[in-house]
Order: C-alpha cells, then sequence, then structure tokens
DNA sequence: CAAAAACCTGACCGATCGTGCAGGAAAAAT
DNA sequence: ATTTTTCCTGCACGATCGGTCAGGTTTTTG
C-alpha cells in the first residue's frame, strides 16, 4: 500500500509537469519568451498559476526545458546520416522525420524560432557546443559522399541548412500555409504530397 | 525664408519617424510584439517614449506599419515571376534579390516571422487578399512553364514555399548560422557563395 | 492515529507596461 | 511683435508582470 500511494503522487506530478510543459510550448511559440506571461501558461494548463511556479521555480526554467526537449528530439532525428548509409535514402528518410516533427510538433520548432530569433540567449552554449560539432560531422560525410561520388558536388552546409529552413518551414509558417489552403490545416493526403515534392525538390539533381 | 523653415521642420519629422521605424524593425525582431516595449524602441531611436507616441500613437500603428513596409518590399521583389520569362533567370532572380534582401533586412524579416508564428494577428486581412491572389498568379506562370515543357512537372506551390523558406532562413536564423561560421556574419564571398549553392540546389533538376 | 513531509494556493510586492494629458518650447503665420 | 500652430515631453494612471511567502490541504511515514 505504501508504493502504490507514493506512486499516485508521482503520477499526478508527472502529469502536472507534462501538462505545464504543453501549455508553456504553445504560449512562448505564440508569444515569444518576454511576450508569454506565466499566468497565461497557467490557465492554458488548468493550473492556479503559483502551482506553476511551484513545479518551475523561475520562468527562465521552464523555458530553458521547453527550448532544450525540442532541441535534441531534432538531433535525435538525424543520427541516421552515416558515412555507409545510401544518400537518397539517409536524407530522404532525415526529411520525412523532420516533417513529420514539423507536423507533431509545430510549436516547439517556433519556439526555437523564436529562441534563434533572438539571438539564442538560453541556448547559445548548446549551438556551439553540440549543434556546431553535430553539424560538423554530418557535413564530413557528406564530402565523403561526393569524394566517392554517390551525389553531385554540392555545398554540404547549404544542403543541410536548405533542409532545415524548408522543413521547419512548414511547422513556423504553418498559419501562412493554411491561409493559402483555403483556410485549413494541411490533411493527411496534402502532407505526404508536400513530403514528397519537397523530398524530391531538394534530393532530385542531388543524388544520382 | 518661409519655405525654407517648414521644410526644415518636416525633415527632422521625417528623420525621426524613419530612426523610429528602423528602431522598431529591431526592437519587434528581437522581442516580438507582446514582448518589444515602447520604451525600448524608444531608447534604441534616442528619443523620449512620449515622442515616439506622439509620432505613433499605438503600439500597435507602429507595429503595422513595420510588417505592412517588409511585406511590399518582398512583393515588389517577385514581380519578374511572368510567363514569357526564361524560368532559370526569373526564378535565379527572384532568390538573388530575396537573398539580397535577407542580408540588407534580417529584421524586417524576423518580425514577418514572428507575425506569422503569431497567427498573423495584424496581416491577416493581407494574407487572404494580396498573398493569396499574388500566390495564385505566380502559380498558375509555373503551371504554364511546365506545360510548356520549359521545367521539370514539380508542385508550382511547393517550389514557391521552398525558396521562400530558404532566403528567409538566412535572415531569420543568421545568429545559428554566425554560431556555425566561427561566430561572424558571412562575409561578401560567402554571401556569393551562398546565394550560388541555394539557387543550384533548388533549380537544378526543375529548369532544363 | 499522530507526526512529518510533501503538495498546493490566495494574497501580496515592487517593477514595468501602454497610454492619456497638461503645458512648455519652437516654428510659422499674420 | 504677437498670435497661431505645431512639436515635444514629464508626469500620472490602472493593469499586469515575475516572483515571494505564509499557511492550509493532502499524502506519507512511524
Amino acid at each position: 500500500m505504501r508504493p502504490q500511494q507514493y506512486t499516485k503522487q508521482k503520477k499526478n506530478r508527472a502529469q502536472n509537469i507534462e501538462n505545464i510543459l504543453t501549455a508553456a510550448e504553445i504560449i512562448f511559440a505564440q508569444f515569444g519568451y518576454n511576450g508569454a506571461s506565466i499566468s497565461r501558461i497557467a490557465e492554458e494548463a488548468g493550473l492556479p498559476k503559483s502551482n506553476v511556479v511551484y513545479y518551475f521555480s523561475t520562468k527562465e526554467l521552464l523555458y530553458r526545458t521547453v527550448v532544450e526537449d525540442i532541441f535534441n528530439v531534432w538531433r535525435a532525428a538525424a543520427d541516421e546520416i552515416v558515412e555507409d548509409a545510401d544518400p537518397r535514402e539517409a536524407l530522404g528518410s532525415y526529411i520525412d522525420t523532420k516533417m513529420e516533427l514539423a507536423r507533431t510538433r509545430p510549436y516547439g520548432s517556433m519556439v526555437w524560432a523564436n529562441e534563434i530569433i533572438q539571438g539564442a540567449p538560453i541556448v547559445q552554449d548548446y549551438l556551439e557546443t553540440e549543434l556546431r560539432s553535430w553539424t560538423e560531422e554530418r557535413v564530413n560525410v557528406i564530402h565523403k559522399w561526393i569524394a566517392a561520388g554517390k551525389i553531385r558536388p554540392i555545398s554540404p552546409k547549404h544542403l543541410l541548412f536548405t533542409i532545415w529552413a524548408t522543413t521547419q518551414h512548414y511547422a513556423d509558417f504553418k498559419h501562412q500555409i493554411s491561409t493559402l489552403n483555403e483556410g485549413s490545416d494541411l490533411n493527411d493526403a496534402q502532407w505526404e504530397e508536400t513530403k514528397q515534392a519537397v523530398k524530391e525538390l531538394l534530393l532530385f539533381g542531388i543524388c544520382h
């Protein structure tokens, strides 16, 4: 009986934290760090403001948690780009995964965009360490693909930038895209069509 | 003597307004609509807060002026995409112009990104009228290019989205790009290289 | 069942927000 | 030179901000 009640309390805590993080992602995406208020996040999460502060003692801690979360998801999504992979398959799979995340986690993408636009005041250390080393590794892989004659010689860095830009555009600018789609979000078929179009545009002419 | 002094006053007014708009573009880009404060914009413009309010009676009016400005610049940059143009030349020129604007007006691009991320609360009417009709016209042009066999059959809308995403990425994410460029902005040669790489990536395989 | 620990929240604080307004300073008109 | 108009700014306001804290409630412990 002891562990059960203890588990119950833990579960409630985990649930509250999850609700707060989900709400924070939406509110931070919509208003940016300075524009978002703790009270609005609390309202979105259906909790009193004091309770949000109880779990995350400062606004910055809550924000940092949200930003680091989407960063890690993106990083994990790209680990498949390795030297002995087939370029078309690896890049295609990377684009697919990032497009899926653009659809399922658009608010996380928007928070990241806001953070970078502001000059990365919170995650600058991440950019200079994890992102920088990870990027160098992928650039090296693409260079080896070129040397092996697997793909046409293009600038690996700009290929990565173009993939990031395009996939995240479908999250960050989803409102603009909806407006140009008669006011409604892309449906399943349209998302599939979009993924194919993006892959064709970016990869045709690159991979033989 | 009368018209000269009158001109002097007018010039001062024009200069103040220009300083305010330049400052507002930077501050709105960095903090978003809700996060930016009039006092910070005034500080950036080197004027008392009251003076900013004197020229722009409300924060929303100032913001709307900034957003509409970058919107119109972008729209003008793309008027060259017409049916009887050479696709490679027209699209290449469009990309070049948008890349130039990404370099010279990055803060305007960031304000637009913030506005769209927030769901376009201010310029929604623009999206539904000017942007929508303009987009349809360009889509029709690209369709005719395809019908004439000038370019490969691709989704015109997604081609446009990809161009927007990529060109604006170099403005909106310039801090991230700088960080991956040893901490410094792209120099003249790197910008030229970037423009060529983007055009090659997006247009190779599209235009014959 | 009592003691202890963990969880939760209403009330409050100083700071800053957007903006209205009175009135002085400068320029233009007469 | 004096009036009229335009330009400019310090001050004050209610609202909201992030964050503190005392104290109540619930859960766990012994």
